[in-house]
DNA sequence: ACTGAGGATCAGAAAACCTGAGGCTTTGCC
DNA sequence: GGCAAAGCCTCAGGTTTTCTGATCCTCAGT
């Protein structure tokens, strides 16, 4: 009698979730902060998909994981399966509650830009119910429950540096991840505010904004952001504008009648 | 300081697959079956997912469950997802092992008619690795991990009582599951064996063919199943062919090397 | 050699899951 | 009308799965 080998199990859906990130993402790690889970759980889930296929998916090394062969083939169709699961989620979410709807963007994209046309919003679509959630980085996938994406991208903005007004002398402000900015902005008008000190560097951007409005220092504004501020005469612009090559986005993730009207509002408010 | 997301929870998996089972199959029962759990844990799962919607998918009265206009209309994309789903853990099984097939047929076919092709097979496809699962159903679905499925569907067969040899005056035998051929067989071929007694009835049909090969009776054979003991000499032919509206197909569930040929092998035995 | 990133492993703890019994409502059938 | 059969619901309890947190290991870059 030949081989009668194990029986036609199914294969656990969250292991496959697990494989399925690790593979896209490339790393335990990072489908562990995806999924919202520690790493070990990752691996445990990997082991034991490999376990039951009998082969080993991911090629383990000290720097990271990569796919096999066999890996390799399988992913892209892992991949559009928990595409159409999480589009599925999404039109029972927006079956159940159409009007409930969750934006995901920047920190200081909630603070500086949406935080102040709240109300404008919730006024143009009564009955909304809004969730606000600051990522640092967009989501990877359309897996993530946001409905509308609010981030920047390519196009057409504007950097210059910002003070209160009678108070531009004060160090240069910047933050952690866009202390980038400066460096962008002397690259186009020369080297100006060089002999400034440099003052504290804060983890939000937003905060950066509030020193700046306290008269504490000089920092550069990206004027989507502080265009409010700046009619508002909070904030004067100290220094030339230079072109900045990216500008903020407003995109439904999924097609939604709410979801799509949204984005459509914020987009036009950008513009 | 990385942004702790408040996470947009996502929908258990576990949960998504309860719902679409039950929506699938219009019943808790029904999708417990599928899923292999009892209905109150199907029954659980919808709940909680329910909850996390904040709106009911199902209206439930004495007799079943049918879908709400919300659930109608989520039906198809989960149904769609749970599908892709399915396909992806197909490559995946196949990719790891690709001459492991496993076949899903009904018990008397399994016994009758695969069993002593078996030997062949293998010689056909060396190193296959077959694992033979008998359903009293074909699997309503493509999720089910079987590679190859071996059932009577629409198509040209012939129903006569058989019996051994020189033992052609005992009982009808007849299983739980075909009683049914007996009487269309009469409907064709007349009132014959009307006045027999009507011996066991057996829970398998290769049971009964078992009583007719040890001489305990007659049964009612479906040739494509008891050819082979019929050119054996094993069993004889005691009454004349009908027609009979049901034959045996062999298909390959998901488009695959091994599973492709292997079905196309059945397939070519079977005419 | 030191350091840091990324995995593996393991035990304990937490959460999810399933079962099994009992109850309720409706339908179909004497 | 009374009765049985289907289905679904609830609840308590136990079991399995799953997650975490600590620790160790390996490798690459400095």
């Amino acid at each position: 009698m030949p081989v009668a080998p194990p029986p036609p199990s199914d294969l656990p859906l969250n292991g496959l979730r697990a494989v399925e990130a690790a593979a896209r993402l490339g790393g335990f790690a990072a489908a562990a902060a995806d999924l919202g889970v520690t790493p070990g759980a990752v691996a445990a889930h990997v082991k034991g998909i490999e376990a039951l296929l009998g082969a080993p998916l991911f090629i383990r090394d000290a720097r990271g994981v990569r796919l096999t062969e066999v890996g390799a083939r399988c992913l892209p169709s892992l991949t559009a399966a928990f595409d159409a699961l999480g589009a599925a989620g999404h039109v029972l979410r927006s079956e159940a509650a159409p009007m409930r709807l969750s934006l995901a963007c920047l920190p200081a994209i909630a603070q500086l830009w949406v935080q102040p046309r709240q109300d404008a919003l919730l006024a143009a679509f009564p009955g909304l119910s809004l969730s606000i959630t600051a990522l640092e980085q967009p989501p990877a996938t359309k897996r993530h429950g946001f409905d509308v994406t609010l981030f920047f991208g390519p196009g057409q903005d504007w950097l210059m540096p910002v003070a209160a007004p009678g108070r531009v002398e004060g160090p240069c402000l910047a933050d952690a991840v866009w202390s980038g900015d400066w460096t962008t902005w002397r690259a186009g008008a020369g080297p100006a505010f060089q002999d400034r000190p440099t003052g504290p560097v804060h983890s939000l951007y937003a905060l950066a904004i509030e020193d700046a409005l306290a008269g504490r220092g000089v920092a550069m504004g990206r004027l989507s952001l502080v265009a409010g501020l700046l009619s508002q005469g909070r904030l004067v612009e100290v220094g030339p504008r230079v072109a900045f090559d990216q500008m903020m986005i407003a995109r439904a993730v999924h097609p939604g009648r709410t979801a799509r009207a949204v984005a459509g509002w914020l987009q036009r408010e950008l513009s």
